[in-house]
DNA sequence: CGCACTTGTAGACAACTGTATACTTGCTGC
DNA sequence: GCAGCAAGTATACAGTTGTCTACAAGTGCG
């Protein structure tokens, strides 16, 4: 499966590299991206057969790198609030290492073509799954359902990938993009604790505890 | 500014009607515009000065399409669950019904031109601006502190723009989405009313009163 | 009327694109 | 050492693209 010859890694690569400024995936040519990797436009052929196949197989490619960042955060944080603030500053780092990659996935999330976007979100849906569990497995937050932690995870992940692009781009607002998102995801999940009560009887509550 | 004459008019319907499936304007060849909406290619050149400004032109119009949709919105709502039950259903209806403009918004926000991107983000951020200062007026949300209704104005506004493409192309979802965001719309607001709290608190909060 | 202006058309140009066929390497196993 | 195969190259072809210059039809105006 993997174990990438030269020629198809080059022009992998290649893709990463025109795509990290300002094009998209979809967007690529056959010679543009053979040109980029130094090769005959011909030598496409011989890895891909057409330009679906090769988003596709770019799409594997940057998949198995995250999935290798994503096992490196594994062993981190104990309280619930720690751990999101952990976790935030660590994938936003791991994007910011990444800048292609994560061009590309934002990008084609929305992008034109219906394949690669639904390849994305099965991703992106295994990796909510992902963070569900790990979550449940290490009671980081009690009183909130199992599937409620799955659909936060799930807007979580979909937050954070969309404020990717800006955290790489605008280096002014990268500490507040972080604390943003640590708002959003303990807003989320406190939240989430008090979905059995009404709205007034959350507003004493705040009032109250003051 | 405005009063689009009729060759230009054609050629933004055109760009939108190519987009909605499987483009995006930045993609967009000028010959493609012209043939389809039946002009001669040159023609193009006697609105616009190049495809970037093209692109702007149709963002304004598209801008100006859903500004007038957003106007309908003023007149619902009372309490806040209930305005935020009203709102999203009203808005999700909304893209429903252009289809065509919702997918370059999203499009774009995240592609490849820098100028479009910014351009959009600025008319997200007024959305937002806008939404803030009516929640407030309302006062439809006690407790909770301007700015933090502008962050979490910004989120939700967000949020819905990213479920909009799935909310068009899933009918099947519809449900669970338009549910989806109404919990995070409340989830967001109750976890900000309780921002002063510790996590311990705020737990032992919800277990008393269970 | 004639003048200027806008809107649209026609034809031609070089540059680029995806694809096909045919040729040259370099490496493998026997 | 040689057949077989994968990887890369060279050349060529038709189609498309953006852009340029030149020309025609319509409009308002003095």
């Amino acid at each position: 499966m993997s174990a990438l010859t030269g020629g198809k890694l080059k022009l992998i690569q290649a893709a990463l590299r025109l795509i990290t400024e300002t094009r998209s995936l979809t967007s690529l040519g056959l010679r543009e991206l053979a040109r980029e990797a130094g090769l005959n436009p011909n030598t496409f052929y011989r890895h891909f057969r057409s330009l679906d196949e090769f988003g596709l197989q770019v799409l594997g490619y940057i998949a198995e790198e995250m999935k290798a960042g994503v096992r490196d955060l594994r062993q981190m944080a104990d309280s619930s609030e720690q751990a999101s603030r952990d976790t935030v500053a660590f994938v936003y780092h791991y994007f910011l290492a990444n800048p292609a990659a994560t061009t590309v996935a934002v990008r084609e999330l929305h992008g034109p073509s219906p394949i690669l976007r639904r390849a994305l979100e099965s991703q992106l849906e295994a990796s909510a799954r992902e963070m569900a569990e790990d979550i449940i497995e290490r009671q980081l937050v009690s009183a909130v359902p199992p599937e409620t932690i799955h659909e936060i995870s799930c807007m979580t992940i979909r937050y954070i990938l969309f404020r990717a692009m800006d955290y790489i781009e605008k280096p002014a607002q990268r500490e507040s993009i972080q604390s943003e998102t640590e708002h959003f995801i303990n807003r989320q999940f406190r939240g989430a604790m008090l979905d059995h009560l009404s709205q007034r009887d959350v507003e004493h509550l705040a009032l109250r505890h003051r």
